[in-house]
RNA sequence: CGCGGGGUGGAGCAGUGGUAGCUCGUUGGGCUCAUAACCCAAAGGUCGUAGGUUCGAGUCCUGCCCCCGCCA
């Protein structure tokens, strides 16, 4: 990897532009920006040349569709969520080097010229089609914009681009029924024209770019490519009929943009431009550069097809050297949804468990879905923690320092004369900070953070079989080798750790007093002198209670029930009936005489009825949302004409009428006012 | 038959054709410097399933079953 990598004497890194319709959650975290930031560290720390893009992704018609539904304008939108985004990154400490936004200045143009060279060069095709329009709105219905019944699976919700049941991607035009998502119209055909960008053009020269040259791709990335290219790669729409866009820079394109997927990976290209205007070329444009693009999975079309083609169609750029694409993380079980709301949310767990930055950072990392989904759950976040960021790491930190106050006053003593059991670790240490360097340089994190938490391990290990405490009594000089070789341990920690947790690499290396850290400190046992001060320790993590966690769960399970009482909608009324069916039922009203629990059943009460007519016994399954004396008293209607049937041995004459919530619930069904036992209802 | 990924000890995950591994959890022991933390040891898996290739398959091939994702 190394001597591929000498080619390169610089390394720009994207990440995928968070859409800015809302905040970023864990999954975005996980899947693109932990693992870009920890490789934007690493490389620094080495010392090469980095350049880090991020930014927002601000166009498009989801946040149109935002807009429109809160009553503001689509500027407003991405204003609120890309100020809430970038906040949050910074918190976390993703070390942007620049966070920019595809509604700014230099990216209109940017994209605007980029557009217009490919049109120039005669790059595009320009194509005549009938789309759908919406004549009371006035426009166009792109994408997301129209709803209507999907030709494959018959879901009445499938929306322009892609039907969600059953995941087809779709043309807006190939939808059964469809209605505008603005007036709920029926839509005509009407005729447009846009430019396409021909991807078949180019897929001899991305075959073999991708399945030849880049073999050593992760294969979920790979695999994906392999399958669009062998499908056969057809002309892809670069514009659209909408007024949220970048403008489409030829004459008589009014009222067209260009297509979001379009404009937004020119992105990267305008953000490296505005922090380095008369440097960017060099960044983008001199094969001496290695591209990176950090992304999720569901971009690796985008970042290995489309935008290489738009690359290749200008002709002056790099192509990316890897595409390190990361599965999904699920959370508790269930896949992630920004619509369900079902997510943590950065900015609120940086409110709600502050100073937790470098937790959440090293839970993301040590389960991070790199070969295939992963589940986040706050019970695992808790563990990690507690057994391994406080009890192995925190600890061993901890307890090298605290011996050296202990022992030593606080100065480190002096490294004496080296026994095998020194040599020992120092060993471990030299091998797993190599082990971490190559896992690096192969984008495995997870395993790189392992071998990092080795490094603890070995020092725990050390000092419980060099046992410095009873040496205390005896031999000085031994305890203070061995408490010199564990702050030295200490010290590659504060290095290792950096790019996964830099806040906590910075708090240990000032503690140790270290000015500064340096990948290449890394498996050396002289980075603190003998003679030097280190702080009194102060703890680098601390225990998370059970109630903290707790909390966090009991909010998303109020999260889980608030959806569906918003998803709830009333059941379809059933096919008419005669009269006469409904006469045959015979419904009374009835006062519950007595009530109590039927053993052995979770769910069932028997009541004892005054029916007017000597009574009766009901088995009814409320036993969940009644206790037997709130009923005892209670008018209720039920059906009296039901033949008789055993429930848990006991007979039940009729069935109590009840309601049932959109949450489930049953509410009993009664009179509104005094009604005699045995009274009809109808 | 849309596309892609995956099924490995109680849980979460690694695993490049050559004795099945890691973290957590569990059990037993040790230590007491340390945030009841640390260290050692043990138990626990017919690697979804049926075939095939091979001297040898968790790893390659084929069929079948099951899960997940396709607004990150």
């Amino acid at each position: 990897m190394d001597k591929e990598n000498k080619k390169f004497k610089r390394t720009l890194i994207t990440s995928a532009l968070p859409y800015a319709n809302g905040p970023v959650h864990i999954g975005h975290l996980a899947g693109v920006y932990v693992p870009a930031d920890i490789y934007a560290r690493y490389l620094r720390l080495k010392g090469e040349e980095v350049m880090f893009i991020g930014g927002s992704d601000e166009h498009g018609v989801p946040i149109t569709i935002k807009a429109k539904a809160e009553g503001v304008t689509p500027q407003d939108i991405v204003d609120r969520y890309h100020n809430i985004i970038k906040d949050s990154f910074e918190q976390l400490g993703i070390s942007f080097d620049v966070y920019g936004r595809t509604t700014s200045e230099t990216h209109r143009r940017t994209a605007s010229e980029f557009f217009r060279r490919l049109y120039d060069k005669g790059e595009f095709v320009e194509k005549t089609s009938m789309q759908l329009y919406d004549e009371q709105a006035n426009q166009f219905l792109a994408d997301r914009y129209v709803v209507g019944t999907c030709p494959h699976c018959g879901n009445e919700r499938a929306y322009g681009d892609q039907c969600e049941a059953c995941g087809t991607s779709l043309n807006a035009t190939d939808l059964i029924n469809p209605r505008s998502a603005i007036t709920g119209n029926v839509p005509v055909m009407r005729e447009t024209s846009h430019w396409y960008l021909p991807l078949d053009k180019w897929e001899p020269r991305l075959r073999k770019w991708i399945l030849e040259d880049h073999k050593e791709w992760k294969t979920n990335v790979y695999g994906q490519c392999k399958s669009w290219l062998d499908m056969g790669l057809q002309p892809r729409a670069v514009s659209r009929d909408l007024d949220w866009g970048i403008p489409v820079p030829v004459e008589g394109a009014e009222g067209k943009v260009l297509y979001v997927w379009f404009d937004a990976p020119i992105g990267y290209i305008s953000n490296t431009i505005d922090v380095a205007p008369d440097s960017w070329e060099k960044w983008w444009k001199d094969p001496e550069t290695r591209m990176l693009h950090f992304i999720g999975k569901d971009n690796i079309v985008f970042h290995c097809i489309v935008f290489p083609a738009m690359l290749m169609a200008d002709g002056t750029y790099n192509l990316p050297d890897n595409v390190p694409a990361n599965e999904f993380l699920n959370l508790e079980d269930d896949k992630i949804s920004t619509s369900r709301n079902w997510a943590v949310w950065l900015h609120e767990y940086l409110q709600e468990l502050p100073g937790k930055q470098d937790v959440l950072r090293y839970v993301l990392t040590a389960n991070a879905p790199e070969t295939k989904d992963n589940n986040f759950t706050w019970k695992d976040f808790q563990a990690r923690n507690n057994s391994e960021l406080v009890a192995i790491l925190g600890n061993f930190v901890n307890r090298a320092m605290v011996l050296v106050h202990k022992y030593f006053d606080g100065v480190v003593p002096v490294c004496g004369e080296l026994t095998e059991a020194d040599r020992n670790v120092m060993e471990e240490v030299r091998k797993a900070v190599e082990a971490e360097g190559t896992c690096m340089d192969a984008f495995k994190f997870r395993e790189a953070l392992k071998e990092a938490m080795n490094i603890a391990r070995a020092g725990n290990k050390y000092l419980a079989d060099t046992e410095p405490w009873k040496l205390a009594k005896t031999d000085m000089e031994r305890v203070g080798t061995i408490l010199n070789i564990a702050i030295q341990i200490c010290a590659n920690l504060a290095v290792a750790f950096e790019p996964f947790m830099p806040f906590m690499g910075a708090d240990l290396a000032a503690q140790l007093h270290l000015e500064h850290l340096s990948w290449d400190m890394l498996g050396r046992f002289d980075l603190v002198k003998a003679g030097d001060t280190i702080d009194k320790p102060h703890l680098l993590f601390e225990k998370i209670e059970d109630s903290v966690v707790e909390a966090q769960v009991n909010k998303l399970l109020a999260t889980k029930e608030a959806n569906q009482l918003a998803q709830w909608k009333p059941a379809e009324v059933k096919d008419n009936v005669e009269f006469e069916t409904f006469e045959r039922m015979d419904i009374r009203v009835g006062r519950v005489v007595e009530c109590d629990k039927v053993p052995k059943a979770d769910k069932l009460l028997r009541l004892r009825i005054d029916d007017g007519m000597g009574g009766r016994t009901i088995v009814s399954g409320i036993a969940k949302y009644y206790k037997p004396e709130d009923l005892v008293g209670q008018e209720v209607c039920f059906m009296a004409n039901f033949a008789p049937r055993k429930l848990r041995g006991i007979e039940s004459q009729g069935m109590v009428l009840s309601a049932v919530d959109a949450d489930g619930r049953l509410v009993v069904i009664g009179p509104n006012g005094d009604v005699r036992p045995g009274s009809s209802v109808g």
